[in-house]
DNA sequence: GTCTATAGCCGGATAGAC
DNA sequence: GTCTATCCGGCTATAGAC
């Protein structure tokens, strides 16, 4: 499928496929999994319900592929953040930011991990796993940051925390639309790394 | 409707329209709210689906009972969490700890008011907000606690900090299905609690 | 590769007998 | 209050023409 620029003349050749699970992806975030139906992609790709079915058999092989390509997304996100930052405080401090970056889409519909790994546990879906796996390219990513800090011991523990509070943020976000609690969060969090950086042979205090 | 006891003897009169709110409530909770069918709910309660209509008209108003429902039980816990403890450190325990109490269903269905408010962010259903108001009995009621507790200015700040802590754990658990992170969080929740009753009246220092 | 047409199922919702 | 029977629409999925 050929797709035009603004301009009406330079072009772009993007599969179909590829179309596909751009905004299945999106549509998957914004309405869930179950919430989106094929006709409701088909619609936003433009092309009809039947083509549909030549290139994927069945929507979990669609959401298969949006999370593969979520994962996709994730280690080059993660890449960047190591290539653009040279010290780990810095690196641990562009995940905590992306909250900020995204505050608006995250108060209308939460975490697009957090809630495709929640929505496909309460279905009881295969995928759920593999959903829950992005996650684990987060923890990893940020424990080797933990541990480059000189946090040997707690790197797994802390990347974990770390998750789960801006997850927490997320959720309440959401719940009560209020993006104050978004900024004061992140503020203490990025408190957290900094104290991390000044002393960190031993356990830190944390404001909140 | 009558329901028999194990016995088969004692029987107590439950009205079918408060078992399908009971059935409801857990159904929507283990399977998600667009997850659960009218089918499904007919079934629990063994009844037709026809039956059904005469006690709700639409899918929306069995949801409006359910959080109802759960905003009453939510506001009984609260009293009785009063009730049974005299210190707000006990109190603010006591919330602390269902985390632990649920560990399991957590694992597998997430927070009954966080999953449900993000599904139904998702769906821009009206009744999200409502569903939103059950965090904010919890909100309110912690925000009570840490006043007792000396905590004027932050009191509402702690609150929902705690709150947010407490679905970033459930979030966390659920994806990782794993139960060790409730319990290093909890620990660490509570010795902030004990730290904030020893020092009241300044920012306290956290560990996690 | 893309389309139209359609099968077959299941969802929410209604009517009317008992 | 409870049932059976049924409508209608949207859903996933398939067949086959172009």
């Amino acid at each position: 499928m050929l797709v035009y620029g603004a301009d009406g003349f330079k072009m772009a050749r993007i599969s179909t496929r590829e179309q596909i699970l751009q905004e299945a992806d999106q549509l998957f975030y914004e309405g869930g999994f179950e919430g989106t139906s094929f006709a409701d992609i088909a619609a936003a790709v433009g092309i009809s319900r039947g083509n549909f079915y030549y290139h994927f058999k069945t929507k979990d092989e669609i959401l298969d592929g949006v999370i593969s390509r979520r994962m996709e997304a994730t280690r080059a996100m993660l890449d960047a953040w190591a290539a653009e930052n040279d010290s780990p405080a810095e690196r641990i401090v562009s995940f905590i930011r992306i909250l900020i970056d995204n505050r608006t889409k995250i108060m209308d519909f939460g975490c697009p991990v957090g809630t495709l790994s929640s929505e496909l546990a309460k279905l009881d879906h295969a995928a759920q796993e593999r959903a829950a796996d992005i996650f684990g390219l987060f923890r990893d990513w940020l424990a080797g940051q933990f541990r480059a800090l000189g946090q040997e011991e707690r790197a797994d523990e802390l990347a974990l925390h770390l998750l789960g509070r801006s997850q927490g943020v997320a959720v309440m976000a959401t719940a009560f639309r209020d993006e104050s609690f978004v900024r004061s969060e992140v503020d203490a969090l990025e408190a957290r790394v900094q104290a991390l950086c000044l002393a960190p042979s031993n356990h830190q205090p944390e404001e909140n």
